[in-house]
DNA sequence: CGGGATCCGAGGAGATACTG
DNA sequence: CAGTATCTCCTCGGATCCCG
């Protein structure tokens, strides 16, 4: 599904670090908080197989990469900058549910 | 993190789903295309567990079970939705895009 | 700096069969 | 009807090391 790549674990984060301009690898890094080199580069690569993303390589000494997204991608922002939103709002009562559910049911 | 619950594989289509009112098992099942039973199971536990749904049993013959949204997940089905639409306009582009990464990439 | 290669474990997910 | 249980395969994702 389409949106199994839209949703999946990484692939908010980036969308939304680089919405304001084209950003290099290592300020994703830095901007997304918990992701490992392999996960930052796998789904950079996915995001630009799929049309969110636009890579662009500069060809100095050190390597210099850019990324920006694309218009189908920039649509999105609302809708994932709502989701992240609602989860910050939410996340202590998610955090009571869980504790509640687990109490209820594990004993 | 809060969203990779809220972004798994089927926890989108689920609250999209029972959005209208309570919605029963065998209706979700018919409703999610591709989604097999114990995949629904899992995933309605853990929603449930999330605090985004509620659960209830009628003791009935047949049994009868009938899930609705909390107010907390009522709240994000505007975001959900929207990703939805997004995700339907540009499922050609994307098709394309990743056609066209492949063919440059691969031979 | 911006990756790729490899190894490995944990969880995701389908198929199938059984049940109160 | 609304689930469990089990078995199995597969993908995700972290850790580590290497490279132009």
């Amino acid at each position: 599904m389409v949106l199994d790549r839209v949703a999946a674990k990484w692939s908010i984060g980036i969308p939304i670090a680089a919405a304001h301009g084209p950003v290099r690898f290592t300020e994703l890094e830095r901007a997304i908080n918990g992701i490992s080199r392999r996960m930052l580069t796998l789904t950079l690569r996915r995001l630009e197989r799929d049309g969110h993303l636009v890579r662009t390589v500069y060809p100095t000494v050190p390597p210099k990469v850019g990324y920006s997204l694309t218009p189908m991608a920039r649509e999105l922002h609302a809708s994932l900058t709502g989701l992240v939103g609602w989860a910050e709002r939410h996340r202590s009562a998610i955090a009571e549910a869980r504790a509640a559910y687990d109490s209820a049911v594990e004993p």
